[in-house]
DNA sequence: GTGGTCTAGACCACT
DNA sequence: GTGGTCTAGACCACA
């Protein structure tokens, strides 16, 4: 797994938290894969340097959201996500996602085009599942 | 001033973190001007609905990072040795927030050119500060 | 408030899990109402003599499941709840938890009428919302 | 041996746990007599897709509790001195599993007059063993 | 004072 | 050895 973690504990957001997006950004950019075992509580909390409760509490909100499954005794393991929301709700988080995104363009002074282009170039970054990898 | 604050109490993010990002990105538009007068920490709390103890820790934390001078029965103003941020900086937080897009819209199982599209007509729809309203 | 609750620490049921159900039980039966605060987590920890983090555990978990409400600093109510599965949905859950129920009866021998008469008992002393307390 | 085991492996009863029960209200229901065989571990866990270490914690568990004997190298079998359930501990137990129906039923906003019929529909299905099929 | 996060470290259930 | 639960106790964000 050429995946990495890394957390910096005076970041605004606690701790298990950064464990759990960059797992979720790892995940939408394939360098996660379905059935793929995340590295084990124990294993990430020596390589953090951070508590294994922190590490657990983290995998455990992944589980709920459905994006891992946890095998006792066994490991965990990321999941083959399947969306159950319908097409009009997963658009309203989508279109809300992206509007916070834009907020947050003009509260940095963003010109539309670089946006726009910015947007793009990040896209492209991240592998769709179902495509050639 | 046209400098409007808006927090989400259910954020990831704490409230009094959010007033001192928006802060920030205030004066990096260029919106808050140095020497400015920020609202009094009694007005902000009103007008967000949040404690006036919040805004005060928002307004500490700005001062102490130097962005912020509080004049005693005066107010907080703007400091003069004001930190904007480089372009670069301001790069990394909106792709951040690209990422989180994104990251959602893998995880909604949303398909590519769909994802484009919509983001393009989100954007179409969002009112640009200087354009044409 | 009227409601105690109770945990044996030898269950074969969490602590966690036991606060949790217990909580669910106590709003379905009205016992709990809408709006109405919960003892706090020191105070739950106290009584019950677990650790603080165990509560809050199961105050947590109930917050996920939309069944309570915590305001930082203030505590935790009951919500107002109300549920967004669709019609097929819930009647699927719902004949589910049915099918547990009888498995256990037959496990447990019990006749056809006793089962009958003893869910309708039991239903008797639940507290439906919207109906006179 | 009409007596089938069968576990569920995210229930929130460990499935050791499953095991035990299921034995014992076995033994309750008068389909595991005394002086019967059980299953042998490597049998059961088979059936049921786990672990054998599972079954044998599961038999160890019963044995602790006198409720099973074993035999080396012949098996597992149900004590002489049986433990049987005491109707007042049967009903206990079913009539928990009640709430737990009645709980999910109050939370998912069903109707007490749904909530009846559809128990009383769902009984009729049901399959009771010893009635004619 | 209230809930949220984190650490250190123990023991259990399970593979 | 892997995840799950729990304790004791600290510090932080918030009202």
């Amino acid at each position: 797994m050429t995946f990495r973690f890394s957390v910096r504990s005076n970041s605004e957001l606690p701790i298990f938290a950064q464990i759990v997006r960059q797992t979720k950004e790892g995940i939408a950019r394939g360098v996660l894969r379905s059935g793929e075992q995340l590295p084990t509580v124990r294993d990430l909390a020596r390589e953090l340097l951070v508590n294994p409760n922190t590490v657990a509490k983290a995998y455990q909100e992944l589980e709920r959201s459905g994006i891992l499954e946890t095998r006792r005794g066994a490991g965990s393991f990321v999941s083959g996500t399947t969306c159950t929301l319908s097409p009009a709700e997963r658009e309203k988080i989508f279109v809300g996602k992206v509007r916070d995104c834009l907020t947050e363009a003009v509260h940095l002074d963003l010109a539309r085009p670089y946006v726009r282009e910015r947007f793009e170039r990040t896209m492209k970054e991240y592998r769709w599942p179902g495509e050639e990898s």
